[in-house]
DNA sequence: TAGATTGTTAATCGATTAACAATC
DNA sequence: TAGATTGTTAATCGATTAACAATC
């Protein structure tokens, strides 16, 4: 019953986080002209172990390499694109319009990825029925029901921490059976949905304990 | 000399993820008056493994936990801020000042974490000269020199995939030891400067797979 | 005291890397 | 053919979980 852990759909979570890196670096090799790759050269430039970068093209490519030559590089960009379902496009509902909901609202990115964010929410009335981009904001009265109505799959979180739970649950009561969370919280959800954490607080841990360290060290090292 | 992999500061990615999620529900379960917690309630509630929680504070904690009566929330708060640096701020520049580069410029909860971004660079001259909220937006060719001079050592790079990683080369030469990158692609860099990919395309990947895997095995349940 | 909880050592699990036969 | 490269099986490595003695 604790499945989702590390996979999703069959293929472990670091190799589904490898893909959109090989998918764009075949694009931008494809652009050069061309035709074949070899997992050795794909390991190389992405700094990867040569049969990591084969057994993750194992799990999507859909004809085989040939030694020697190797993949077939447009091939490979359309496996993995099939893949990770580059060309269906889910719906998405935002809750939070605030500087990072609304730019979100109006970063053109996501739709290469299958995602299009339809409509926002927000519990401020000051907000509500303004426009970002094309997109409306509207009051959160309105969410449940017409994330039914549209059948809406995925909701984004970008509220302050202290209301994700309760934005989480109400996107969980309109249908939603994905959430991508930018709250640096713990989202409770029920087993059929999947929560994606875009922690950014993670990132910036981890970027100050770098730097912390090292200066450290450094310090350390010249004995100041 | 492939440290960094895994380890940031000798502390495991893993646990370095988990600790702002800890650090987020100590100061919640705080503000409700909570004086004492023990390993096995933050892990039911955060759905994690109690010795996992315990090993991971352990960690952190410059005090023992109590048989019994487990770990002071306030002491642990402090321990995490400590361990995570939140109180020594870093500056940091933006390069990319679009939808998403605005966003982050005007998003004040990074202060919180310890980052502070105090100006931004972009390429495209309309842009440059502008302010977003307090933080002005330069011209390229200021870059390195602004960096050196302001002694900063965290770059954003919120470009498109394409001129990712021209940019990333010029912050390193500006002197940035820490790079958080948004293009979703792979950025080399010499060893002693740490990357850090906040990669959407992965979080919108994953969220696209999964619902594309539970149509696909409902309309199989369903004989559509 | 009894028992909940700690910290730690040992077992398990999954992901990465190495080794190697097959093949173009 | 010779050798680069594939796909796969086995070994290694790290992180998670289980087991357990120590303790308040």
């Amino acid at each position: 019953m604790e499945e989702k852990k590390h996979l999703v759909g069959g293929i472990s979570r670091k190799t589904l986080e490898r893909l959109p890196v090989y998918h764009h670096y075949l694009e931008r090799r494809d652009s050069e002209g061309l035709v074949n790759i070899s997992a050795p050269v794909i390991a190389l430039d992405l700094q990867l172990n040569e049969v990591q970068v084969r057994k993750d093209i194992a799990m999507v490519a859909r004809s085989a390499g040939k030694p020697k030559t190797g993949y077939v590089v447009k091939d490979l960009i359309d496996d993995i694109e099939e893949f990770l379902g580059y060309h269906n496009t889910n719906q998405a509902v935002l809750v939070g319009a605030g500087s990072l909901g609304k730019a979100l609202l109006s970063y053109r990115g996501f739709e290469q990825y299958g995602v299009e964010i339809v409509m926002a929410f927000d519990g401020d009335a000051k907000k509500a029925e303004q426009k970002v981009g094309e997109k409306m904001i509207l009051p959160m009265e309105k969410l449940e029901n017409l994330c039914r109505r549209m059948n809406i799959h995925i909701g984004i979180i970008t509220v302050p921490a202290d209301s994700a739970q309760e934005v989480c649950d109400r996107l969980v009561d309109g249908g939603v059976r994905a959430i991508w969370n930018f709250a640096p919280i713990h989202l409770n959800v029920p087993d059929h949905v999947l929560v994606q954490n875009e922690n950014m607080a993670v990132s910036l841990a981890a970027l100050s304990k770098y730097l912390y360290e090292t200066d450290k060290d450094a310090a350390r090292g010249n004995g100041v």
